[in-house]
DNA sequence: GTTGACAAACTAACTATTTCGTACATAGTG
DNA sequence: CACTATGTACGAAATAGTTAGTTTGTCAAC
């Protein structure tokens, strides 16, 4: 489960009996799992420190208190996320093409990533106020813009896009038809009495959410 | 504020020192507010006993505990906005024009109602669980898919629409879009340094909404 | 290479509050 | 007088955070 990173001193610890980055790296996994499930006042200490292979104690000693774990998870899930979809590569593709293939991406990543749509989500509700101390996660997103911006910009070139549009509302836009896809999946199957989440529906909700997507940006219509 | 219910019977009493129905609406409200700001978990029942009117004791009395308060303003968040949105009336209208005011009505309403959004996301946070066990909300939500699913059809008929799109579907897609526009505001405009809620981007966001879903059921395209 | 000092990593038990919920007593109402 | 509505005070459990002390690693000096 853990691989200690080797290449860094000549021997590789098998087993140390103080491990201080694995031990802290265990505490931000399992705070980040209870967080995501519980909210940050949802969300025990105990129970954490429950569930870590280390102590209470031990998480003072290196978050400095709960909104400090509660921060160094929020960073945490960005950045796991950020980091899976910079593996995305649409620079040789057509842009209708490209950005369809972004959306897709994008879709299945938000699916693929239920606990980080729950941090976002649970920060929202806190109003984004621990997020605003964090230049690490602005960076992170910051980011994110460059691809959609690049692809858009190619297909008003090339006449298959209509021009005007913002990138950062078109990002909005893709945002939230995946995001809404995993965050409000929940309440919405349990109204209508559906599996919102079942491979049936995520397929057609998928397409629909390309298509849309394509539509509102194609030069013709 | 409160409109006691007249013509019920004889005397509208003035001064009550015992007032059932307005002690439990007053807590209602309360909470209600309190936990669309702080969640389940987040918010405080003392803090929700100093606000309102009445006391600790009323709030046990007429709710049971904590979570069955919860779930009364949860059920009292769906009602007030559903109520609301009955109001709209798309009969008379060309199905794409009727589309397009069922679009921005339901973008606007979500934009008025922020503490109903809060809720929603909180329920989503708890899976759905409370919602679970609600008729009452069920029922209010099926119903809402009767209008979009009648201009659907109208819209098919009348061939500005394109057929085979489930309307369950197309109330996804725009509640995605104006949802989304509420939910993730916070986060999203710290993100990119962009008050995403003024009223320019917003007016560019609900034109793009309506643009969306429009494109999106066109017959040509 | 052994030692000893110092810092980093870690353990266990404890505390002060907060927080949900309740007993008990009282006042209005029909 | 029975029944509903309400005020006051209290209790038990949960919870964030701490105090005090122990073990482990590092590294320089001998």
């Amino acid at each position: 489960m853990s691989g200690p990173k080797l290449l860094r001193k000549d021997r590789p610890p098998p087993k140390r009996p103080q491990d201080p980055d694995g031990t802290r790296r265990d505490i931000l996994e399992t705070a980040s799992r209870e967080f995501a499930m519980n909210g940050l006042s949802g969300a025990r200490i105990d129970e954490i420190a429950a569930r870590t292979k280390s102590s209470k104690r031990m998480i003072y000693y290196y978050f400095g208190d709960k909104e400090g774990l509660y921060l160094a998870a929020l960073e945490n899930a960005y950045r796991t996320v950020r980091d899976g979809e910079a593996k995305l590569e649409t620079d040789g593709l057509p842009p209708p093409q490209a950005l369809r293939k972004l959306v897709e991406f994008t879709f299945d990543h938000h699916h693929e990533h239920e606990d980080f749509i729950r941090m976002v989500m649970i920060e929202n509700i806190h109003h984004g106020q621990y997020l605003e101390g964090s230049d690490v996660i602005r960076r992170l997103n910051v980011t994110a813009i460059d691809n959609i911006a690049s692809i858009y910009r190619r297909g008003v070139e090339s006449g298959d896009f209509r021009a005007g549009l913002d990138p950062l509302e078109l990002h909005w836009q893709v945002s939230a038809l995946c995001f809404f896809n995993v965050s409000n999946r929940a309440t919405f199957s349990k109204i209508f009495s559906r599996d919102m989440g079942d491979v049936e529906h995520q397929s057609r909700l998928r397409k629909n959410a390309v298509e849309m997507v394509l539509r509102f940006v194609s030069a013709q219509g």
